[in-house]
Parts: C-alpha cells; structure tokens; sequence
DNA sequence: ACATTGACCTGAGAGC
DNA sequence: TGCTCTCAGGTCAATG
C-alpha cells in the first residue's frame, strides 16, 4: 500500500541508484499499466537519456529524464521499484523494465495491475491538472493553512485525510496511524472536532509520516506503540492493551482502540 | 456535498 | 492436495 512514506522511500532508492545513467531500452510487459503512452513511443522518448532529478507529489514520483520530460509513477495498491544487475534477476510481476548501459536495470514491479506510468512536461502542472491536494509534508503546510483546509467540511475526519483533492500522500493505513495516535476516534466529523484536537491532528499527521520515512516506510522498522504493526483482528493495543476493533469507514477497513480515541 | 458500492486486479490465507 | 471464498486497498465511476 504505497502511501506517501513509500513513496518517498521509492524515490530516494531511484536517486541512490538509476540518476545519470544512460537508459537503453525500455521493456514494457504490461501495456495497460501505460497511460497515454504506448511502448514503443514510451521507448522512443527515454532513449539514451538519463535521470537527472526526482521530485514527490502525495502518492506520485516523478524522474526528470530530459528538458520538459518527466516520468510520472503511481504505484497502486503493490508497486514498488526493484534496481538489480542483470536480466536473470528481474523480479516476478515487473511490468515496465529500463535497461541501463551499465547492465544494471531499473524495474517497475507491480503484483495487482493498479499502478501506472505516463509522462508529463511538469510535475507541478501535473499534480493541479489531477486536481490533488497539497502535499501532506509540503513545508508551506502549517497549522494555520491545515485549519482553513478543515473548516466547512462535514464528512468523517478519516476519509478527509484520504482524500487525494484535500491533502495528497496519505491512505488507508497511515490515516488510520495518525488518528490513533492523535486520539481521534476515525468516524469523528471534522465540524465536531475543537481547535485542540485540530492542532494535535496537525502535529501528529506530520510527525507519522516524518517517522515513517526515517523508518523506510518499513512496517517491522515503526516505533514501539504505533497501531501499524497491530492492523490485525483481535490485536491488543500497544498502549492500554485493550482490544483493536476493526470497522469500515467509508468502505475501507479500519482499526482502531475504542479505549484510546474518542 | 457526502457516503456507499462495485469494478479493476491478483496473491495470500482460511475453510472444507 | 486443491478447490472456493474472502480479503487487501488506491482510484474512479455510478448511485443513494
């Protein structure tokens, strides 16, 4: 479930690995995962050239791979990046494989076909044309622009979180992390939570995900006391060790500590 | 304006 | 063993 801490971790492995570096080839196993692109023409325009630059927005990573060229991943639900050295080691499920000249190989791996790759001219041009939200750890966020961001919405505090138009970057998981921790019960309404809770939610949203990049977004990595590791029906909570319930809040299934959040 | 549901997709785990 | 069922969750569209 790449969320925004996955992917930041996604696109720090790209520039520790794949930048400058001449791309050969691109293989495309699964066309469909392509948007506006077909292979071959996907191939045309990476050829020979190199990643120079990485930027994040929420849930999507862009490579700068020329002037006004970037490619654009979204990984869906299971698609992670794999970087290995020869051909025999491409892993199960790669849909988009780029061979560099080096003989090393970049893969876009993705069990579930629900990732996706496009380009596009610019990244910023390409977060406001899919209508998302400011990214949930962009520094011009503050308490203040969090605050007017909330005000007048009356949907449940949970899927306002998850809501990509809103805030980009979080999802089912992390949201459920930051309310846990924040002590916010996942179906609050957002008109019923005081300015207390609004600023605790603030602080806390950051602070999980700032957490979970430091950790690699790795589950096994996460702090003694997060509810992450605990996502399982008939868990103890790792503060009051009383019982995790699991629901649904707008369709997606939720855990969290009837005793903890309110 | 919001919530809900189903579709997309496949692997894992449960139950028989 | 092997079948069938359910679940996981990001996003979008259709419906209430």
């Amino acid at each position: 479930m790449p969320e925004l801490p996955d992917v930041e971790t996604f696109r720090r492995y790209l520039e520790s690995t794949s930048l400058h570096q001449k791309i050969d080839r691109v293989r495309v196993s699964e066309p469909d995962i392509l948007e506006e692109e077909s292979p071959s023409g996907l191939g045309r325009k990476l050829h020979d050239r190199r990643f120079t630059d990485t930027r994040r927005h929420g849930k999507h990573l862009f490579a700068a791979a020329g002037e006004r060229l970037w490619l654009a991943f979204h990984f869906g639900m299971t698609g992670r990046l794999a970087y290995f050295r020869g051909k025999a080691a491409e892993p199960e499920h790669t849909r988009l494989c780029l061979d560099f000249s080096s003989g090393y190989h970049l893969a876009f791996v993705c069990s579930r076909k629900f990732g996706r790759i496009r380009t596009t001219p610019d990244p910023r041009n390409f977060a406001e044309a899919r209508g998302l939200g400011i990214d949930a750890l962009d520094p011009k966020l503050d308490d203040t622009r969090f605050e007017r961001i909330l005000s007048d919405r009356k949907g449940t505090i949970k899927s306002m979180l998850m809501n990509q138009g809103i805030l980009a970057g979080i999802g089912n998981v992390y949201a459920d992390e930051m309310l846990y921790q924040a002590g916010i019960h996942p179906n609050r309404r957002v008109d019923q939570l005081n300015d207390k809770d609004r600023a605790n939610l603030f602080r806390t949203l950051r602070r999980v995900l700032q957490t979970a990049i430091d950790r690699q977004a790795d589950p096994k990595k996460v702090p003694r006391g997060w509810l992450l590791p605990h996502r399982e029906k008939e868990a103890s909570c790792p503060r009051c060790s009383g019982r995790v319930q699991k629901t649904r809040v707008s369709g997606r299934a939720t855990y969290f500590c009837p005793a903890c959040q309110k």
